[in-house]
DNA sequence: GCGCGCTACTAGCGCGCTCTAGGCGAGTAC
DNA sequence: GTACTCGCCTAGAGCGCGCTAGTAGCGCGC
């Protein structure tokens, strides 16, 4: 009396059961004209008592269209998730449903895509997808795709990120301004906008003199490395070298490795120490004195994305674009300015 | 010349590029026997160039069954990503596709589960569910669904979880050997498993002699919820009430927010105060000295819950089962013996 | 010659739905 | 009266696949 015997009900079922033809059910399912609001009520109210639900399967398969968006995303992602919770509610403003896919260990990027496609999406949004371009320049003549978070300069795919530049820039003249010189920057790898922010210290540490106190320090965008540089900088201070007076991480969950292994050794953050992280996931908000970090407005980059996929696939945009947006430096409370004395430079 | 005009093909477009039926290139598909390797071979070869991909919709609709499991889970509960990551492997190994579905702002669970079911689930795994037990057990009959992390007593569905007594039991006796006494909990609210995790701390505190110092704080599964009881204790301290010497907080998302409102505040981590988390989610590693917590294995819950699900769909076991994984007391950095003199409660 | 079993393949129905092309009756215009 | 529209409803094709029943061809034994 359970299980596997119990099938599933299907319109069929509701016709019957209320009279009609299966069409009307359908009509009725769909919210369409050309129903009494008598029998629609009829309808509705068979439907529910026998646990009629509308099967997607089904229905993707005979009208044309599956409306449904797929999204690869990566489960430890803090910022993700973020993108996301933003994803959701302007999909289904826009009548598209959303699939969801993971990379995750031993699950990488091509079998998530992979399993989007089977599944018919019409159009893929990567988060912050690890790809080779041309890989993801492929996957755009083959669907309509946004990359979120990278850009993907020749590939035919929407993109939608942040002025990294213009972020970097910010965050360090924030840093300069406070009287910082000896300032560091966590690499992110390969991880998505790394290359733009490596470039932009490069740069702000040129444009103000700094170029011997230039140090780019390997990394990628987790905790972990977070902590490594911790440890290095903290090893590199017990052999005599200073510690930097501020650091510029990769982005938010590096900084806080960083933060953690240095408030455990005694470092003060900010007072012996700023640190400025990037993308203002949830993470920053959660720290007591709160991490100063460069904006991604994750829910604008979330509607953005959705709105180029439907906009490509209903064809009021042809063409692939890209929306730059402009980050903006969150000033919380782990930078300040450099110690007493030290300056942050002028040995 | 691309997008919509772009027709995806289908099996027929195969099968008459490959001179053969469409039921032979299903069997292909399908790893049949009946197709001689030179044809198996064509098929694919074609299919390749076509770009043709199985339409799992389609392919959903003919076989009766979709061999498809549904999750639903929080966005930004890392402990919900090591879950996740455990459940791809073991579905793929038994067959199965998976289907994420996340709960987020304004997504209830409802809301998540709806989608799972319309997407013909044939069964649904509820990580951490915060739904009345009556819902899920509606839910239990309507469809195969387990919960992980929470035990849902008279419902008719299947349930991994950890043995929430022993390992605070664990935790408790590790806290009062190193010489606590003053040992309060962060409570876990509505979150899966608080109830349990309450009244073993209280049994524990009694056990030992403790009744004078239980302390039960509110709050919840969340950084925030240990920020604010970090300031909670730290405005308490400065009116006058010591700190506990050791905290047992909900989990270490909870833990984690605690330990970095006190660190920040000057308060040592053993030295001054010890925390124990719960989960053993990535988090916990993350951390410098790392989080002293109560290990529930997200792999192994994550493969029970397959298996349980896949075995009451294969009607292997028809009836729901209860799977109580022990847990298991990781000590790391965070704990340690109470401050000198202070002893944990000796006024 | 025949039947037999076996491999390699095909015809065609049906999964649960959408959607086009209508049917039917009542009202309205001439 | 005929013609037409309009609201409500139905018949039935077909979405891309799985699967059952069946066929063609071939070697084999007698």
């Amino acid at each position: 009396m359970d299980g596997s015997g119990k099938q599933r009900p299907t319109m069929a079922d509701v016709a019957e059961r209320a009279g009609v033809s299966r069409a009307l059910v359908s009509i009725v399912f769909r919210d369409q004209p050309g129903a009494s609001p008598q029998t629609r009520d009829r309808v509705l109210r068979v439907a529910d008592e026998i646990g009629y639900r509308p099967d997607s399967a089904a229905r993707l398969l005979a009208r044309g269209r599956s409306r449904t968006l797929g999204v690869m995303f990566t489960v430890h992602q803090p910022f993700h998730a973020d993108l996301v919770e933003g994803i959701y509610p302007e999909a289904e403003r826009l009548g598209y449903d959303v699939l969801l896919s993971a990379t995750a260990q031993g699950r990488g990027e091509a079998k998530a895509i992979e399993a989007l496609l089977g599944h018919r999406c019409e159009a893929v949004i990567l988060l912050g997808p690890g790809a080779q371009p041309k890989d993801i320049d492929a996957l755009g003549h083959r669907t309509v795709t946004v990359s979120v978070g990278r850009r993907v300069p020749h590939a035919r795919v929407d993109s939608v990120h942040t002025a990294e530049g213009k972020g970097v820039r910010q965050a360090m003249e924030h840093l300069v301004e406070l009287g910082h010189r000896r300032i560091v920057h966590i690499d992110g790898g390969r991880g998505p906008g790394s290359a733009e922010r490596r470039r932009a210290y490069r740069a702000a540490m040129r444009r103000h003199g700094l170029e011997p106190e230039l140090r780019v320090i390997p990394g990628d965008h987790t905790e972990q490395s977070g902590m490594e540089t911790g440890r290095l900088l903290l090893d590199e201070r017990d052999h005599g070298r200073p510690l930097p007076t501020a650091v510029l991480a990769g982005n938010d969950r590096c900084a806080m490795g960083l933060l953690m292994t240095l408030t455990q050794a005694g470092v003060g953050v900010p007072r012996d120490l700023s640190v400025v992280g990037y993308d203002d996931s949830h993470l920053s908000h959660l720290m007591p004195i709160g991490l100063t970090t460069v904006r991604q407005d994750a829910v604008l980059m979330a509607e953005y994305a959705v709105r180029f996929a439907v906009e490509r696939l209903e064809g009021t945009a042809p063409e692939p674009r890209e929306a730059v947006l402009d980050p903006k430096l969150t000033v919380r409370g782990t930078s300040g300015p450099p110690p007493e004395g030290v300056g942050g430079g002028n040995r």
